[in-house]
DNA sequence: CTCCTTTTGTTGAAATTTCAACATACATCA
DNA sequence: TGATGTATGTTGAAATTTCAACAAAAGGAG
């Protein structure tokens, strides 16, 4: 396991956790490491919530399908971040959503019981790792309501430049890339693909921004 | 404070917690009570999120309201349940949102750093307080989850009838009452309000719907 | 009961989105 | 390099939503 520390140190349900520490309560908890080729499913719909998933490679997709195959982006998880938390701490018994490796992924598995319960060999951080999966599940809680933010929206232009100045702020530049290409951003901001590709025409036409794929440059005019 | 004990014995952040170390905990975390007439502001967008409430009696909602005024609520919140908890727990520093009372209400406010950390009193039933709160928060991305769900669904009539549904299995029967007036759920819905009555008309023409005010009856056909 | 206000329903026109179909660009692989 | 498949851009028609304006119904205050 020690070989995935440089991540772990990173992520934000081990902050405050020495690395001797850290690697103590894996093998405590029972910890376990996955790989996944792009495409496949990590947790699907209907699965047990029991288990929360690290990405330590890659990056992977939390993704809704309704009943007429529509696809709902939720959110989308990278190196560091969590998914599944949510869905385990709630005491849901199963998952309403689908996560999707979007590039070939490592992803460790924890029972999430194994987190939640006190274990027997008294931990001395595991309370530390209570609080920080507190503020991780606290903070999904805001990575939804921005997209509530976006997607509340009436038009595709006002989805669109929100998300963009978004992402802009969050990279504290108005140059910055998308982890998503045009379909999957369409399936975020919840609209039609190719009426966000006339869109993004229209604004790329009006100087508004310029972009080649997902890197993107917003001209504040 | 023991007049309020009926509210929070239900509460799911007292859960397992006995009503004298309940009373004991409101006194060592500084909780207060305060009163709001309907229409006013509990919480406001830019305040501190350093404050969780608790609905003791009336009822609220989680509104956002954007930069051309345009109204969408993110959730209603009734007795017994918790608000701006996810907020405070995720450690940003000012609520982007705004608590609004639907009804006159009174609410509890405690601040979140005196529930996260420990007190000096070392009071027994901390922990288990910390673990309601994790699981509390957890519940609220459920709720967020089933927003997205509804809105992110391309028509007025698929968007009614996604929460309708939703609402009539929360309610264990085809007959339930919704928390909203007309505006209030095209708000929620994230839609025209003159558009989702007309929508409404032709599901109660069509027979699939029958409705009066906030009470709905859904025809299985 | 009447007046006044708020809520809900109705309607037609304008704007927008979706849908389908196709053109073009791009990438991969043999 | 050619061939194939995927991603993106473009377009016009059909469907839907929004918007504005008004009518009808319901609720409250005096």
């Amino acid at each position: 396991m020690e070989k995935y520390y440089p991540v772990l140190d990173r992520c934000a349900m081990f902050q405050g956790i020495g690395k001797e520490s850290v690697l103590a309560m894996l093998k405590c908890m029972g910890a376990k490491v996955l790989s996944y080729n792009q495409g496949e499913t990590i947790f699907a719909e209907g699965d047990l919530a029991e288990d929360i998933g690290i990405v330590l490679s890659g990056s992977a997709q939390i993704v809704k399908i309704d009943y007429f195959g529509n696809r709902s982006i939720m959110a989308n998880v990278v190196e560091g971040e969590i998914f599944g938390e949510s869905f385990a701490c709630s005491g849901v018994d199963t998952l309403p959503v689908n996560v999707i490796a979007t590039k070939n992924c490592q992803i460790m598995i924890i029972n999430a019981l194994r987190i939640i319960s006190t274990c027997s060999n008294a931990c001395e951080f595991h309370r530390q790792i209570i609080f920080n999966l507190l503020k991780v599940v606290a903070t999904k809680n805001l990575v939804f309501n921005q997209k509530i933010e976006v997607t509340s929206k009436r038009s595709t232009r006002e989805k669109l430049m929100t998300y963009l100045l978004i992402q802009a702020k969050n990279a504290g530049s108005n140059e910055f890339t998308i982890p998503f290409d045009r379909q999957e951003l369409a399936d975020y901001l919840e609209v039609d693909r190719s009426g966000l590709s006339a869109e993004i025409s229209k604004l790329r036409k009006e100087g508004v921004l310029e972009c080649e794929k997902g890197r993107f440059v917003l001209n504040s005019k």
